[in-house]
DNA sequence: ATGCCATGCTCCGCATGA
């Protein structure tokens, strides 16, 4: 079973792309974000084509993830508990960042996607914002894991976790993406219970996955490694291969994030 | 110190991203 997240950065922008991988790499179960379309115009047909089942939780030009996966998908939630009611500020929460489903099988696994806010600039509401989802992902994954089942949490999780997943981690201090508070915040996700799917099979330094489109950040290797596949022991005890799919990053008209797919042996 | 590049929409300039 392997399972791929990637944020394609516009799925109709980047079809072609994103269609030609999934031929290439046919994961059986893939986590999409940033969608930037409402579910209507998600290209449903196109993955339909390929054999696979697809649950989207889209929205207007902004966010959206997508589900899909080639067994069906039971128990579909989307949005994080808490996420469509109020934030910390008393503002509805209508981003869509979160999907999951049960996937069927002799070995079923829950698998969540998610994309989880930039939080850019640091010190205002969209830091805030940043902490409070992940501390409404936190107490999701302390209720998911109560399952004691084959669990995989994966997407960009927008955070650097230790200066290693960054080429020039001199220059993402100012950034939300490597405050202490975001780093904590995504180490007390790990201490729930939860593995680091590239730190257990690999964890060499420059598994970068993201390079940003300016200053030739790509063709200078300026990259960091922001989209992670965090396990439940159960689906740790089963992990067997990580695989960062840089070479996307080079294809035409790239997204400026790559896919990472891990294989379970379930 | 800033913008670089890329996307979608309010569409020819803006907001957002990381």
């Amino acid at each position: 079973m392997r399972i791929a997240t990637w944020n394609v950065n516009s799925i109709n922008a980047r079809l072609p792309t994103v269609l030609q991988w999934f031929e290439e790499a046919a994961p059986d179960v893939a986590c999409l974000q940033e969608i930037k379309c409402v579910d209507e115009k998600f290209p449903r047909e196109a993955f339909e084509r390929l054999g696979y089942n697809v649950e989207t939780h889209g929205q207007k030009s902004y966010n959206g993830v997508a589900l899909l996966s080639k067994s069906p998908m039971e128990d579909v939630r989307k949005g994080l508990p808490g996420a469509d009611g109020a934030g910390a500020d008393g503002e509805a929460d209508d981003h869509a960042r979160y999907i999951e489903a049960l996937i069927s099988g002799p070995r079923p696994v829950r698998v969540g996607g998610l994309y989880l806010p930039n939080g850019n600039p640091v010190g205002t509401a969209k830091f805030t914002y940043k902490l409070d989802w992940m501390a409404r992902l936190n107490a999701h994954a302390r209720a998911l894991l109560a399952f004691e089942e084959p669990l995989v949490l994966c997407g960009d999780y927008n955070v650097i976790p230790e200066p290693e997943d960054a080429d020039k981690p001199e220059g993402w201090l100012d950034d939300a993406l490597f405050q202490p508070e975001s780093r904590g915040a995504f180490r007390a996700l790990k201490n729930l219970g939860l593995t680091d799917a590239y730190m257990q099979m690999n964890g060499a330094p420059g598994g970068y996955t993201f390079w940003d489109y300016q200053a030739g950040a790509w063709p200078r290797n300026h990259g960091i490694r922001i989209d992670h596949h965090l396990l439940s022991a159960q689906a740790a005890d089963r992990l067997t291969g990580v695989e960062i799919c840089r070479d996307v990053r080079g294809w035409e008209k790239p997204s400026d994030h790559v896919p990472v797919v891990v294989t379970l042996d379930l």
